[in-house]
Order: structure tokens, then C-alpha cells, then sequence
RNA sequence: GGGUCGUUGCCCGAGUGGUUAAUGGGGGCGGACUGUAAAUCCGCUGGCUACGCCUACGUUGGUUCGAAUCCAACACGGCCCA
């Protein structure tokens, strides 16, 4: 394929796929160069995100990320919330049905999901960003509207899609409904008139039905442009708030620098190429020294040069130093506990452990640690507040929590 | 609608009347080692201010001294037939 120009450099990072793609064509409906190059107008450039949980996490940053890179080279960044889909549950990529939620819920979740956003779109330049939600015009839908729509489509080519296929060969269950997803995301591009979808390499499938659409309503089909999944902390499998091997974008500086300096080594340069700007060249040889800076750089992202620093810092301080070296331990109130109190239903009370018999545990397994002193009885009692604030209690390597009044 | 099989702890999966908080694996957590990692080895892995008590094997009842294990109804799902 042709060289990228450079001032699409930042478009063209780190995708997976663009389709449709001739590459050496000129014809500006089947290469995106091209029309890039030749379009007269800002290109709307959809993304759509079901507010399906509160909380989102650097997997999702990517297609966020990409949709800046199109803001800042002039386009308009169209992100749909897709809060009447997430109602039925997109199928893609699970093992079983997802559950639905009510509309409470999905509105909620939307709202915390544009603020959490905000560190990475360009919310300020007018032009630049439009917010949807497509209940706008799927509510209202009518029956033959939706009976148009499942006309378009086969059961072959809807089983074509993985994982129903799948799932019905393994002798799951796949619902009626679920077959509407595709269509109602495909009918979401045709609504906004998208000329590029983004998404994650699972969308596939449903950008194509996009196209499709749009071309039975009479539209320009947009493009997609698909985007790597990132792999979770745990190294194998995609990141996913369910799977627990996330960063989530909210998480403190602290706790965000922490787990991306431990990111399996073979997924580094990855992290690099999709979440920061760095050029791949300039990575340092030493593993550990690239986890720091990829740290660093993440965590600069949604907290600030600042708070980044500060927080490679305490994490520094944390291990090496042990407890109470750094400033950032969060802090864990007292008020909440009933004294007389044994250490193990403190700890139990803590966020440290999941229980107080968890807490006995973690005693027994030589885990526990009070202002640097290990705790071996899970007996031993406090008798008032007053001896313990101030002090760190500590589990395991990486948990901390200072105790206050 | 009919027939048949299935439903176990975070997940998978043993267990078919009596040390049963329930074999095993995965995951998770902790310890050693290390690069704060990976790999490896070891331990833990329902709850309760707790040497005892409580809740757990889809739901609700039943049979038994005693059931996750037997029976019935219901719910949900798979497969086959219509």
C-alpha cells in the first residue's frame, strides 16, 4: 500500500483494518485516503458506546483516542450513545445473553461515561463533537420499519456472524431479539449520516450491516475502521471490566500507575502504539524502564504531569520504603469501627479484605503487616481508637490503608 | 404442545442417602524467588469481633434418625418430535 502522508499519521495509528480498502484506487468510496484527501467537508466520524456499565477502561480509551485524532485533523467526532441498544444487549463476543437493563440505569451510566471521556476528546471546538443517543430515533420505530430492517438480512448471513454461530452449535441459547442488534446499530449509521464507523475488531460484523444500510436507504456507505483489542493486565485475554484485568480511567494516579508498570512485557510496545503518542523508536531497551514510562505517560494523560510524577513517587516509596513512606496511602475512618476491636474484624472492615474471615486468612498466610510489623495473632485487640490512628495497615505488597480518625 | 436430558461454590467440573463447607482443575489472593513482572515452588480460597454458630448444591414442598444425593410440583435451558 501507498505511504501514509504524515498528516495522517495519528488517523492511521495503530488500526487494525480499514475496509472498504483500494489501496490504490482514487474512487473516494473505496479508499479512505482518498477521500480523505478529496472530501470538501469535515467527515462525521461515528463511534458508538453502550452504557452498559458506570465505569470504562482504557480498552475503550482506544476508539475514543482515534476519534481525537479525527477531530484534530478537522472532522466531526460523532459519539452515540447507545442507550436504546443497550437495552437489548449487544451479542458480540459473549458466551451467553446479556442481561437488560432499565432505563435508569442506562441513563445513569451514560452520563458518568461523557464525563469520563472528557480528558480525551475535544469537547471545546465547535464543530468538532456531536453527542447522540439513538433512542432518538429507534424508539419510536414502527413495525414495518422494523420488518424492513430483518428484510434485509438472512438467517444465513446473521449466523455467519461468530458468535452465534458458536453459541448455536454449542447448544446455547440465541434469542430472537439478539438478531436485531446488528440491524439497529446498522440503522444508527444511517440516522447520523456516518461516513466512517469505528470500533473494535469484534465490530466487524456490525459496521458492514452499517454499510449495507445505508446503501438500501440511498446512502454514501461509510467506512470502517477497526481498531486492535487490548489485551488486560493479565496478558491473554481481552480487557474487560468482567475479567478484572482493567485499568479503569477514573482510578486514582496511584493505582493507575501501579498496574500499568507491571504490564506483561510482550505487550508494552502495544500499550505504547495504542494509548500514548510515543514513536515506537524511541523505546527504551529495558523492559522495566519502558513499563515506567508507559506508566507515567498513561497516567500524565488523565491526571496530569504532576500527579503522575507524584504518583510513580509513592509507588516507588510503597515497595521499597514500606509503609508509611508515601503521601498518597489512601486513607481508611475508624468512625466505622466498633471498639473493643481484634485486628482481623478491622481489617475485615477495611477495603484490605473482602471479610473478616478473609482477614483471619491473610493473618494466618503471614500477610499482614502493622506500620511495618507483621501480624501473626488475629486475636490481638485494640481497645480504643486513639493506638491505632495514624498507623499503616498494610496486606500483601501493594495494599495499604492509613488509618485515621 | 409431546418426549427426553440437564441445573453444584467466581468459572469449569466431581459427587447419586451418613466426618459434607462438599474431590479436581482454572481463576483470584498470600508467601518464596525476581525486574514491583513472567515462569517455577508452597499455602489459602462461604459468612460471622468466631475455639462456637449460621447459610450453601435452580425454587418450593415431601420421604427419612439423616439428603447435594430419593419423590412431587414449578422455573429455566439443551436435544428430538410436532
Amino acid at each position: 500500500m501507498p505511504a501514509i502522508p504524515r498528516e495522517f499519521d495519528g488517523i492511521y495509528r495503530g488500526i487494525s483494518e480499514v475496509f472498504p480498502h483500494q489501496a490504490e484506487s482514487k474512487d473516494p468510496n473505496e479508499n479512505l485516503l482518498a477521500r480523505l484527501q478529496q472530501s470538501d467537508r469535515p467527515l462525521r466520524i461515528k463511534l458508538g458506546i453502550d452504557p452498559t456499565g458506570s465505569e470504562i477502561h482504557l480498552g475503550h480509551s482506544i476508539p475514543v483516542r482515534k476519534l481525537r485524532a479525527f477531530q484534530d485533523a478537522g472532522h466531526t467526532a460523532v459519539l452515540l450513545i447507545g442507550d436504546f441498544t443497550a437495552r437489548i444487549g449487544d451479542p458480540t463476543g459473549k458466551s451467553e445473553v446479556r442481561k437488560q437493563l432499565t432505563q435508569a440505569e442506562v441513563k445513569a451510566n451514560a452520563e458518568t461515561y461523557i464525563d469520563q471521556v472528557r480528558p480525551i476528546l475535544d469537547f471545546d471546538t465547535p464543530g468538532r463533537l456531536e453527542i447522540r443517543y439513538n433512542s432518538e430515533w429507534l424508539a419510536d420505530l414502527d413495525l414495518g420499519k422494523i420488518i424492513e430492517l430483518l428484510g434485509t438480512m438472512t438467517v444465513g448471513q446473521m449466523l455467519a456472524k461468530e458468535g452465534f454461530a458458536k453459541r448455536y452449535d454449542q447448544g446455547n441459547p440465541v434469542y430472537l431479539h439478539e438478531f436485531l442488534y446488528p440491524l439497529l446499530q446498522g440503522y444508527d449509521s444511517v440516522a447520523l449520516k456516518a461516513d466512517v464507523e469505528l470500533g473494535g475488531t469484534d465490530q466487524k460484523f456490525n459496521v458492514a450491516v452499517g454499510r449495507d444500510l445505508q446503501r438500501h436507504f440511498g446512502l454514501t456507505p461509510q467506512f470502517g475502521m477497526l481498531l486492535p483489542l487490548l489485551l488486560g493486565m493479565d496478558g491473554s485475554q481481552k480487557m474487560s471490566k468482567s475479567l478484572g484485568n482493567y485499568v479503569g480511567l477514573k482510578e486514582d494516579p496511584l493505582s493507575m500507575y501501579s498496574k500499568l508498570e507491571k504490564v506483561p512485557d510482550n505487550m508494552i510496545s502495544d500499550y505504547f502504539e495504542l494509548l500514548t503518542k510515543r514513536d515506537l523508536g524511541t523505546l527504551p531497551e529495558n523492559p522495566r524502564e519502558a513499563q515506567k514510562q508507559l506508566a507515567l505517560d498513561v497516567t500524565g494523560q488523565y491526571h496530569g504531569e504532576a500527579s503522575a510524577q507524584q504518583a510513580q513517587k509513592d509507588a516507588i516509596n510503597l515497595v521499597q520504603g514500606g509503609a508509611g513512606q508515601a503521601e498518597a496511602v489512601p486513607e481508611f475512618s475508624l468512625t466505622a469501627v466498633n471498639f473493643p476491636a481484634k485486628v482481623f474484624y478491622l481489617l475485615g472492615a477495611t477495603p484490605l479484605c473482602s471479610s473478616s474471615s478473609d482477614a483471619r486468612r491473610q493473618i494466618k498466610g503471614g500477610a499482614v503487616k502493622l506500620e511495618g510489623d507483621k501480624v501473626t495473632d488475629p486475636n490481638v485487640e485494640f481497645a480504643s481508637p486513639d493506638e491505632l490512628v495514624g498507623k499503616v495497615l498494610q496486606v500483601g505488597k501493594k495494599k495499604f490503608v492509613r488509618l485515621v480518625a
